[in-house]
DNA sequence: TAGAGTGTTTAGTATTAAGTAAACTTTTAC
DNA sequence: GTAAAAGTTTACTTAATACTAAACACTCTA
């Protein structure tokens, strides 16, 4: 990689609306509560450095009160909550997976809904 | 990480397995068909290096003709085939599988059942 | 009994991801 | 028109992952 300009693009978009309201959504200041410098934040919104590693999307999502998936995704990041998952169950997992491939999301999303049925069985 | 006793110790024993019936076999031939040195073949078989990278690990299992979800789970590994599927379903992915935590691997089975059904909806 | 082949040890390197400090320029508020 | 605050730029750093070359020691066999 070398940068990243949708996320930056909509991560600044996101801090300036938040800003507009409450003023500790400065550049230097949302930096320090996502705990990284300034210099990583500027360079970042304008996707001259790729985005930061998850754990730290997903503190600045939480932040500016948006879903993780949506930053994560526009990094080409996975949630590590994800791999941990997976890992759990190593075998059954990744055969679920490699056979939801190349389904619908609605499709994916009514197994989901199967999920939660099967869960009262 | 530093070192994974269990993975090297299978590593070991399937190549070693190999090499009884085929002389292709030896640390030195393997590691070369793995792409990889001798020098980091013997010392994670030993167990004093962390497993090789996940297409490393994926080559092994090819060439001993294992299956590699059992290597890559020894390793505390992830297919990167498994990240490619979750990017490309980036909001319904995340939810199945965060729903799927806590089921049992027959549960998941059985709902991987349900998917091969809904192929044919 | 030496040469070929085996696994091992010593002593590192290469690559990539993920950043930083400090000085600088620009903007804002007064 | 100046002080404070905001964002940017230049020039590097740090940490982790994933390894390697070369020399060594042991074993086997011809």
């Amino acid at each position: 990689m070398a940068g990243n300009k949708k996320f930056g693009d909509r991560l600044r978009e996101l801090r300036e609306a938040k800003l507009k309201t409450n003023p500790v959504f400065t550049l230097r200041k949302f930096a320090e509560s996502v705990g990284i410098s300034p210099t990583f934040l500027s360079k970042v919104e304008r996707g001259e450095f790729d985005p930061p590693k998850a754990e730290k999307i997903i503190k600045m999502a939480t932040l500016l009160d948006v879903d993780s998936d949506e930053l994560l995704s526009l990094a080409n990041k996975m949630d590590p909550e994800l791999e941990e998952i997976i890992k759990e169950k190593p075998t059954a997992l990744p055969d679920l997976l490699r056979h939801v491939r190349g389904m619908s999301e609605a499709e994916i999303r009514k197994l989901t809904q199967r999920a939660r049925e099967q869960e009262q069985d």
